[in-house]
Order: structure tokens, then C-alpha cells, then sequence
DNA sequence: AATAAGATGCATTTAAGATGAATCTTTTAA
DNA sequence: TTAAAAGATTCATCTTAAATGCATCTTATT
């Protein structure tokens, strides 16, 4: 049960066009130095959101990419279903593809639908305004946290 | 986001077993020829299985495999947690293996923590017993279902 | 022009997962 | 006590999605 890197690197990347001051322009071999990843791999997954709607891109010197829309209004969930590329959880989501021969009556597919839901569910609850926060998360993020939060550390940008 | 076939046929196995009549006994090779899987993946699947404590095996002539618990005391969390290897939905929540620099103040690694256990309490809240029953799961089927549901081909067991 | 940026297409690599084959062990029954 | 039926184990191979790298093209600015 994982989600592809593609996926991870598209929100680490729209969290740092979130986090920048205006007007929240910044160049992909910039990002790809941040996090210390492939630009070329990172280049694709600029394209993908550029395509899905995410980000707009501004060619030639000076440009580079930033939100389309503001943070609040890019919702977590959407981008993880427009990024992720195989959302079927089994083999019998994927109906043209089924060979399980369980599928007419099947407790079990409804279960793992309702499971996918339930995880989408929150998603999308949350926007990139909220992945992107850096204050007032501590609560939630604390029960996870295996550092301790060091305050001095909190922007991405430094 | 999908879960490995292991997982999609640990779970196929077990309600095969759980549709028996007593004693409930089948071999792996029955199993496979029903869903027309290789003997040797299934194999290792019901070894895993076995392993986990989900099933019982007995070797040699008028062998097979059977549920070790009765179905009502499998849940289907407990199955895929143990069966599903990689359980990381992203690289951050693989700490010793993690890149990220936004591990210390990811609000994201919280939420998608969030979104992970909404889909295992899901899971949680049904057992083997539900996965393998025939009937009373209409409705919940209903809303996914994409043919409609024949009652003469509800059992596996032919 | 020259340079800086993103866009695109193709090829290659990698790693997880799936599959296959051979052999070993246990148990039953003739 | 041997043969056959079943699971257990190990090793090798195949497959495929995902990741990565490279080359080239397009666009925009100075």
C-alpha cells in the first residue's frame, strides 16, 4: 500500500510554490536542488500538474512555475486522484482487467471501496493551505512525530 | 495506491475457506484451479497465512488447508496489515530510509497518517465472516456494483 | 544572438512483485 | 514399507511499473 513517488514529489512541490512569498515563483531546478531529486524526473511531474490545472508555467529566463490557483483552494484530495495513476486498490477495480471470479457477489470489493472512500475522505478535507501551514499542526502532527519539532526548522524556505 | 496481488489472493484464500462447509478443509491446488492462479503463488500465500496464524495446515494424503480461528474472529484489517509487505504509503514514513527535508514539519505525513487509519478502521470494522457471507450485503453492494448481482451464482463454492 | 527556462520523446535502469521449477518433508493408505 | 498425496522451502527467472537519464525542441527575455 503505497503511493508513487510521482505522487510524493507532486505535493512536496506544490508545498514549496505554497510556502514561497509573492508571487510565489520558483524554478523547477531550484526545487530539485531543495530535495535533492532528478530535475528531469521532476520536470515531469511539473508537466503533470501544469496539465491537471495546479500550477501555471512561465517559459524563458525569468520564469519558472507557481500556483494556479491560491493554496486554499488546491484540495489534497484532488490532486493525489489527478497525480496517482492506478487507483485500484485490487484487481477487480479495474473492471475490463477482473479475472477474480468472486466479483458478482463480492462483500469484499464493497469493503475496499468503502475503505478507499474513507481514506480520499480525508484527504479531502484538507487543502494545500493546510500541508503547507507551519504553525498551528503541532497538535495532529505530534502523535506522529518521532523528532521532536524543532520551531527554528519550521519553513521549508530557508 | 493499490495493494499487491499477495494481499488481493491471501484474502480470496481465506474466503474460499470460510465458504466451506465443515470441516472446511481444501487444498491449495482446488483453490488455485478455482481462480485459475498459479499453485506455486497461492502456495506461498498459504504458507504466509499459515504463518500469520490465519490457517492451519496438514500435510500428506486427505491434507489441505483450513481456517485456524472461526471467520467471525478474522478481521480484515488484521489480514491485510499482516499480509501487505510495505505498508510506507510515502517515503517519509519509512524513517530510516526517509530523504525528505520536510520530515520535522510535515503536516502532509500527518494528514496522509489520518488517511491511512480511516482506511484501516474500515477494514477494522468487518470480519472474515462478513467478506465471505452471501447475502444481507446487497446493499452495500449495490452501490458499486457493476453487474447486477445474480442470486443462483452468489456462492463460490459451485 | 545568446541564454534561461520549460516541453517532449525516447531509451535505459531498477526494484518489487509475480511466476516457475526442483526438491524436501510429512502423512496416509495400500 | 512403499507409493502417493499433500504442504514447505529454496533458488532462479520473468515481468512490469516506476524511476531516471539524455537529447532535442520550443518559448521568452535580454
Amino acid at each position: 500500500m503505497q503511493l508513487t513517488q510521482f505522487t510524493d514529489l507532486s505535493l512536496r512541490l506544490l508545498i514549496y510554490l505554497a510556502r514561497l512569498p509573492e508571487p510565489g515563483l520558483a524554478t523547477i531546478a531550484e526545487i530539485a536542488d531543495y530535495h535533492q531529486i532528478s530535475r528531469n524526473h521532476l520536470v515531469k511531474v511539473a508537466n503533470s500538474l501544469a496539465n491537471e490545472g495546479f500550477i501555471m508555467t512561465t517559459r524563458g529566463k525569468g520564469g519558472g512555475i507557481q500556483l494556479a490557483r491560491p493554496a486554499y483552494a488546491i484540495g489534497l484530495g484532488e490532486v493525489v486522484r489527478r497525480t496517482e495513476q492506478n487507483m485500484n486498490l485490487v484487481e477487480c477495480f479495474d473492471i475490463p482487467n477482473n479475472h477474480c471470479r468472486l466479483i458478482r457477489n463480492c462483500f469484499l470489493k464493497a469493503t475496499l471501496y468503502e475503505a478507499q472512500r474513507a481514506f480520499m475522505s480525508v484527504l479531502d478535507k484538507y487543502t494545500l493551505a493546510d500541508a503547507a501551514s507551519v504553525g498551528g499542526n503541532n497538535g495532529i502532527f505530534d502523535k506522529h512525530a518521532e523528532i521532536p519539532i524543532d520551531s527554528n526548522k519550521l519553513l521549508v524556505v530557508e
